[in-house]
DNA sequence: CATATTAATTCATATATATGACTATAAAAA
DNA sequence: TTTTTATAGTCATATATATGAATTAATATG
């Protein structure tokens, strides 16, 4: 037995979501299914699933079966973020974009997305909203322009979930996000499109998102009022 | 079989660490011994190991044990920050305790802490370096006078980790934390602490820590330069 | 047609067993 | 003494089996 058992479960199932065999809500094969595909016994299937359920990769709904997660790819860390007081609730944002255009790559975001300066870029401005008044985040996004030509067109109609386009439209699977959250204070131009006052605190989110066979392909900038968002979490065993 | 079997276990060891029998750093009862001692097979003993392992209550040594994990309760979420670039590494940061004193709560601090203005409680200023240059964190801490009475007494030395001391000189365990995460602006105070410029952005954590059988005892207000720290998650399959 | 029952599928819990691998300690050999 | 070997204890992996619970689809019943 040269590597784990439950390992070539978790490659084969990992490899099946890159592959875009399996994309996101898809119900995965049961367990007994795996098991007689992959000849391990039930038991080794179900501790594979485990490990990519505790990932966030999966989760199961008894008597269903077991489903490929979005895991909040779309919102990523904000999901977590809850409007106004700590009560821990998440809440949906709705997102609109007013601004989509091809255009060459600055100094900064040919660094970013590991390009060279002038190469095009397809640059995205989103704005998030819990209500119809005033944006509480704002989104400047920048794709690699050869991996989504044609996004600028406005008569591609973009949702909410960005990635489901990039994935449908343009044949992209986003695999996986790093991100980097910090605080920062607004500069005029923020200011004024969140409503607030120049100097005012925001939370600053940093994302680069990789594609299957294709590396870096976005990188993101989110800005959001800082009265708006704070992230709560509970450390230890508050059953106690 | 009225309730689950492993959740039996869960309870027992988890009632173990709250009682203070088990404390942080201390081995616990081999799988054997658990599944003898509880009459429950050795596979339910593993599955909830497993799951309090993934709550980082417990962690395992292969050949060795199991021990009572200490989950970075002593600087939670600012563990998880990485002082400048996002390398993800986290850094160990020295704590100084310059402030300790008994006084009377403010309106604020009596509603933080569910007592009545004016009530004793014993207050802690804490600056947090990286070098022994100028601080990156400022903490203020009020606890309830009655559960450390004695803490402000500076013959009690408090070392880096607050929380050994309450429980070895208070007998008082801290069983879990809630914390608030947002961003925010330095004031005048602040910003001659941490030797930056008033506005200049800030990360700020508020905690309340509840102990064993007597509830909300510590309520904290963590502030970091901003520019030193920030927060990295990957999202997603990384190894596609 | 609408409703209730049944059956099949799927994940969830629980036990038993075997083998392997890592660690620490005690015994034996150099 | 120092080094090696053996051994026991621990967690890690893997399989087999049985029963329970949630869901869905097919079937029977009024």
């Amino acid at each position: 037995m040269p590597q784990k058992l439950y390992q070539k479960v978790i490659d084969y199932i990992n490899h099946q979501i890159n592959s875009g065999e399996l994309i996101i809500g898809d119900l995965i094969p049961s367990e007994s299914q795996l098991s007689n595909k992959l000849n391990v016994s039930i038991g080794t299937v179900r501790k594979a699933i485990d490990k990519l359920e505790n990932q966030k990769v999966l989760y199961r709904h008894h008597g269903k079966g077991t489903y490929v997660s979005d895991h909040g790819f779309d919102n990523s860390i904000f999901n977590f973020f809850s409007y106004g007081k700590q009560d821990g609730s998440s809440i949906r944002i709705y997102k609109t974009t007013p601004v989509r255009v091809k255009q060459k790559a600055s100094a900064e975001i040919a660094f970013q997305l590991g390009i060279n300066q002038g190469d095009d870029v397809i640059y995205l401005e989103r704005l998030g909203y819990i209500d119809k008044k005033s944006p509480i985040i704002v989104e400047k996004s920048w794709w690699v322009a050869e991996v989504v030509e044609g996004l600028q067109d406005h008569s591609i109609h973009i949702p909410d979930l960005l990635y489901a386009v990039i994935l449908k439209q343009f044949d992209t699977q986003i695999t996986s996000s790093q991100e980097v959250l910090t605080a920062g204070i607004s500069d005029d131009e923020i200011a004024e499109t969140l409503h607030i006052n120049k100097g005012d605190p925001v939370v600053i989110l940093n994302r680069h998102s990789y594609a299957k066979d294709k590396g870096l392909v976005e990188f993101r900038i989110t800005t959001g009022r800082a009265d708006m968002f704070s992230y709560t979490t509970t450390i230890g065993n508050p059953d106690a």
